[in-house]
DNA sequence: CTACTACTTTACGTTAACGTCAACTTAAAG
DNA sequence: CTTTAAGTTGACGTTAACGTAAAGTAGTAG
């Protein structure tokens, strides 16, 4: 039976399909080490690690950071925090994007509450209204 | 007296400057039909409407919304729907940003149920380490 | 072996969102 | 009146995030 290691293994046109993206997608953010694939022959192969790290920058994306930011936060993410000399700095980063989406939560939640709004008055013309038929020409 | 209306008149510096954005800012987005500022000789003026306005742009920008999303947003948020003949259009975009708005706000909540936990780990980790005093050189 | 396919690297192009700057115009101060 | 300050417009520059394309390389099929 195959190593089980084979089977999570994905080329780049692979792993950009399934996510959504391009492979130059991909290409880009190993440059700006985001990802680290590895090599076989000269071919990129992408492991699941690749896979879920790339579903974390793509969520980031969706939130609307930018990829330095992103960056960061798979950082922390990765950090392992029994080790890392700068515990406290950790915390503080922690705490600032913390702030930082909670901020984002409330400027959508009064976005929210605004496109609810309208949308309850322009349903409610919609209901109220007779159908107007138009005749055809 | 003087009118009301002159005290709620800003210069382009005024406004840019209270809103923590520059001049430039505000020619841009008039460049894209964001504002529509008046003109005393070839001066911009900006009422308190164009104020409002440019703080709903800014928390668009906040959310991480393309320009030309915002303007979309802001053209649904001051359409009068008893007058649009599209009432349905206006339902179906205002129903596809909410849309948009509650799977970003699903990614906020994830992300900081991450954060939390690393800040969690992290503020243990410095609770039960001895503090360590460095002689100074 | 050759031909084809699917990758690679390199490099320039594009878009969005302004920043920066030169040159000009107008209003206000002296 | 002149000078200064504060706007204006036009245009190029910058950054971020890729897109596109040319040229090269390696693996695979015939």
């Amino acid at each position: 039976m195959s190593a089980n290691i084979k089977e999570s293994l994905y080329t780049a046109t692979e792993l950009a399909t399934s996510l959504g993206v391009t492979s130059r997608t991909l290409r880009f953010y190993e440059t700006k080490h985001l990802i680290q694939p590895k090599r076989v022959g000269n071919r990129r192969v992408y492991n699941y690690k690749d896979r879920a790290r790339m579903q974390l920058i793509l969520r980031g994306k969706r939130i609307g950071f930018p990829l330095d930011d992103i960056k960061e936060f798979l950082d922390l993410y990765d950090s392992d925090a029994d080790r890392t000399p700068q515990i406290q700095l950790l915390v503080n980063k922690v705490e600032n994007r913390i702030k930082q989406l909670t901020e984002q939560q409330q400027d959508i939640e009064t976005t929210l509450d605004e496109l609810r709004e309208i949308h309850s008055i322009a349903s409610e013309t919609l209901k109220n209204k007779p159908k107007i038929r138009w005749s055809s020409t």
